[in-house]
DNA sequence: TCTAGGTTCTATAGATCTATAGAATTCAGG
DNA sequence: CCTGAATTCTATAGATCTATAGAACCTAGA
């Protein structure tokens, strides 16, 4: 049967730990790899009662990448509202990215690896946010830029693409490896970033 | 029937267009997205032909890894042999890796996307190929702290894992888009992280 | 042309897996 | 404790998919 009211606390509670539970063994497992009965089994019920809350094995993926991507493109949205100068903002970039793959990792990895199993219509709401967070990073960097702390030979979509590719690389770490400290590798790798790898052109440091 | 004589140039011609097949549904629909079928429709033939070429399905995955691999490590070897600095080589391992995205994609998307969902067993091959690839790639940035091109404040193994993660973004640009300069993209890459993204120290450039 | 071996095909057993329908159970409010 | 509604369970139809067996077809060399 389907649910009549979405709305009660109870409902929505199992809701949520059935998204994480379907964020969990897609994570695991990827998209066509999990069952709709792996999920079931997480979270402690059978296989068919999973569809009181999801009409479909894909509604569930979908639900799992929104779930992951919500927190993560707010928090660039403050970032980018707020007024602060080019490093600290790349620093809050670097550290949201990297702490959503603490906090969130299973639903952000899916987001990033299984998405493009979704039909059209259903990765239209992902993709807005995806775009939203894209440009909003874009446009940060030509801020920076503009006010002289990057270097105008920058192209912002080659390095917002690249920014975004070595988080991803760094969540590896994180993901694998639990006592990694997020905020040591935020830093390094905003350095990195900003100064790249050569020898501090300051003598004496 | 299983083949005989697995020698004969027709035989190993058809092995060949089989794993590329293979590479080619496997990156598009992910390994357990994809079926055999699928596999065998895009090489031409029928579902249960496949096996005469492959044991199974996952031994297909196996060998579209090894594929995409191969070639990518043996170059690396080359760049880790030779005596050029670290810049020149820095260059060279970039444009290695995002050279493979267009010459081999999607053998080497497969590999990096889902040969986790290979067991124990048929990884080690492949760990064994990614851990020399690692290793040299984290001597060689030691090689450049010890030649002073590099800060002594960079951490190799942090930076070998930002290297791969930034290529592995790029690459995203790379198999997108059909004219993306691979050379420009390799050009800005390497600057990006010798130089950092700050304005050139050495005023009036 | 004939033949033997190499390659592909057809057909299918057996094991999934998704989604649905209706029964059974649990829970909250009176 | 009773009752109606919310939640979960059982059972299953129908659609896959992998891997195998043996028949059919093709090709190269004598």
């Amino acid at each position: 049967m389907k649910p009549e009211n979405t709305d009660s606390p109870r409902y929505q509670k199992q809701k949520l730990a059935a998204i994480r539970a379907a964020a969990s063994v897609f994570s695991e497992k990827g998209y066509h790899g999990a069952s709709t009965g792996d999920i079931a089994e997480r979270l402690g019920i059978k296989q068919g009662s999973l569809y009181y809350y999801f009409d479909s094995k894909e509604e569930a993926l979908e639900e799992v990448c929104l779930y992951g991507l919500q927190q993560y493109v707010e928090n660039m949205d403050a970032i980018a509202d707020g007024n602060d100068p080019f490093e600290a903002r790349l620093f809050a970039i670097v550290s949201n990215h990297l702490g959503s793959y603490r906090t969130k990792s299973e639903a952000l990895k899916v987001h990033n690896d299984e998405r493009l199993y979704l039909p059209r219509e259903r990765r239209r709401r992902l993709k807005a946010l995806g775009s939203r967070y894209r440009q909003q990073l874009e446009a940060i960097i030509n801020d920076g830029v503009a006010a002289g702390r990057v270097r105008d030979t920058i192209d912002s979509h080659f390095m917002a693409q690249s920014i975004i590719g070595m988080c991803n690389g760094l969540g590896e770490i994180i993901v694998r490896d639990a006592d990694a400290d997020v905020f040591d590798l935020a830093r390094k790798c905003t350095d990195l970033l900003l100064q790249g790898t050569g020898p501090d052109p300051r003598q004496g440091d």
